[in-house]
DNA sequence: GAACTATGATATAACGATATATCATGTGTC
DNA sequence: GACACATGATATATCGTTATATCATAGTTC
């Protein structure tokens, strides 16, 4: 009753030997049925689980992997990790979340403790001003990691998203609905993922000769994105539609509209970036570059193990597209 | 290069013991201050990171903690895990997280392998419809244990919130604001949590003497909650106020109204629970019973702490109030 | 110089599992 | 009956740490 129970107990229990309770849980060995029967069921009664730690350390293989991600509070990312964490789990293994809420310095702590506490691979979105050590210091340890939508450095896996492409396939819709001043709205810091949908952006731009556009920062949460269109609106007042760099600041944007009495869609056209389950809810709802979370669930959980099984395999770049969803965020600009 | 470094690696590159190199390191024993100088040297060279899981299967300490979430997508619970995550940092701990999705099967898979990966104390929200199985196979273990919001068993430690007195006051609230027509809106099983909010709805009404009130079902979703709402109004006309089973389920009833026409705060009341982000932001601002997810964190924290420290501690049950948040979705009734 | 005490290091066993080698059996063949 | 061989179990070493005990050596004390 008093500690937990352990090969041990269960041998004694059962009345064999450590090594044969151990063979029977793990169906190695010749064991005749009869003792295999009385172990299992001297394991049961004991509520007997093995200690993976213990296990891990004698055999090398080590079936916990961890999911490091910049924004828990964010929808979208919470999609992704249920698709990644049920791919996984169905191949035995246990993944387990972190959040770094973007901070580089809680990051380091965080992935040396992940270190310390021996993860056998890591699915990661670096933090903003990830150093290079951080890198390094992963790379010195073997761990098999996959970055994911944020492709800072060429010698790790990565799962990302075809940012320009989408980007231009939004600028191309509003520039197809007649639009000619166009912002790319929210995001705050030029991280290669931002850098990436403003040049697809200014590419689709180019294309129709529309200029080069008005670039407008944004915290990543609805309230900042509120207030930065107000402010948008305020000192730019000819724009008539915004590419948006995620649904969230899109969602914000649309209540500042309202706000002030201007009707998304037909005043001023908006459009979002990730397909988040608000944005089909959303009053009027959001038109958007949506991503399949399942589609890129299903290609982390492949990278990983394809690197797992092969720590030699050469570095894998993937890219999945997103698609344009047109709800009622965007139509005609209004007539002059 | 050839392998991670060990204790042993870094003894043998300072020429002495491996027992030195760890008394050295962990600042016991007595080590002259020159053999200790070549320890740090040599292991700063060789890039050594202890291995926590090896350390605690000798020393039986662990600091390694699991918070297993019922639906990591709520907000709500997301800020909660951002203040349990820091304080626990802060003392040293490795926080990991898990989300059940509220599937009782699965989070047996996911407490069965945090055992086997050697949690040394969790906080859990149990899943709906948890088997007692579960509960004991903690308890078998001894893994330093508190439940969150749903209090299913007495004999774990236990942090929550003041359910009835919450929901009391948020009736009361529209009580005196004239409404007596008032339905209790959200949530779909008989959980503990449930039961206790729609008891506290059912007493605030019947101290007016105005009825037992309508008890209206729905997801935990915004899209859920906007359809729910169709359908209480659609079958209830006569109802004017709504108290919610949470913010997100408020968010989307508020939806609801003003896709037929009608003025939440105005045409019909709503009030929320939690204060989510979103509420504040919300057209309009959603009226709520505000909790503050630090002070909860705070709580769960400190017991968890507690009964790490002294595991014959007699069971803790702790019990936050929440505050009545009036914002703009609560207002007297419309004249009839 | 024998006995005693501090000091600074090492030897050894243990944590809970797995891998490999080994050891009793019983069975079949000639 | 001697031999090989399959079967079913156990002995032993090991993973990387930490806890406890032990052991040299030098410095005191009388």
């Amino acid at each position: 009753m008093s500690g937990k129970p352990t090969l041990g107990t269960v041998a004694k229990e059962a009345g064999v030997s450590i090594p044969t309770v151990s063979q029977v849980l793990r169906g190695t060995g010749r064991i005749s049925e009869k003792t295999r029967d009385r172990v299992l069921q001297a394991a049961k009664t004991l509520h007997y689980v093995p200690d993976q730690r213990a296990a891990a350390m004698r055999s090398g293989e080590n079936r916990e992997i961890g999911f490091v991600i910049n924004q828990l509070s964010n929808p979208f990312n919470a999609e992704v990790i249920s698709g990644v964490v049920d791919l996984l789990e169905a191949e035995g293994y246990l993944v387990s979340i972190l959040d770094t809420r973007d901070n580089a310095g809680r990051q380091g702590r965080q992935l040396e403790a992940f270190i310390r506490h021996g993860r056998g691979g890591l699915i990661w979105v670096p933090a903003l001003a990830t150093p290079d050590d951080t890198f390094d210091l992963l790379a010195a340890h073997g761990v098999p990691t996959v970055t994911f939508l944020r492709n800072l450095r060429p010698d790790f896996d990565h799962v990302g998203l075809r940012n320009a492409e989408a980007t231009a396939v939004a600028t191309r819709h509003l520039l197809a609905l007649g639009h000619r001043d166009i912002a790319y709205f929210g995001g705050t810091e030029m991280t290669p993922v931002r850098k990436e949908r403003i040049a697809g952006f200014q590419k689709a731009l180019s294309e129709k000769g529309a200029g080069v556009g008005v670039v407008w920062d944004s915290e990543d949460n609805k309230l900042a994105g509120l207030n930065a269109m107000l402010d948008l609106h305020r000192t730019h007042p000819k724009i008539t539609a915004v590419v948006c760099n995620g649904d969230v600041v899109a969602l914000g944007a649309c209540l500042a509209l309202q706000r002030i009495g201007l009707a998304p869609g037909k005043d001023i056209s908006v459009t979002g970036f990730d397909d988040i389950q608000d944005a089909a809810v959303a009053t009027p709802p959001l038109t958007t570059m949506g991503v399949s979370p399942h589609k890129l669930g299903r290609k982390l959980a492949q990278v990983l193990l394809d690197r797992i099984r092969d720590p030699e395999m050469p570095v894998t770049v993937s890219e999945i597209s997103a698609d344009l969803i047109i709800r009622e965020t965007t139509g005609a600009p209004p007539k002059a």
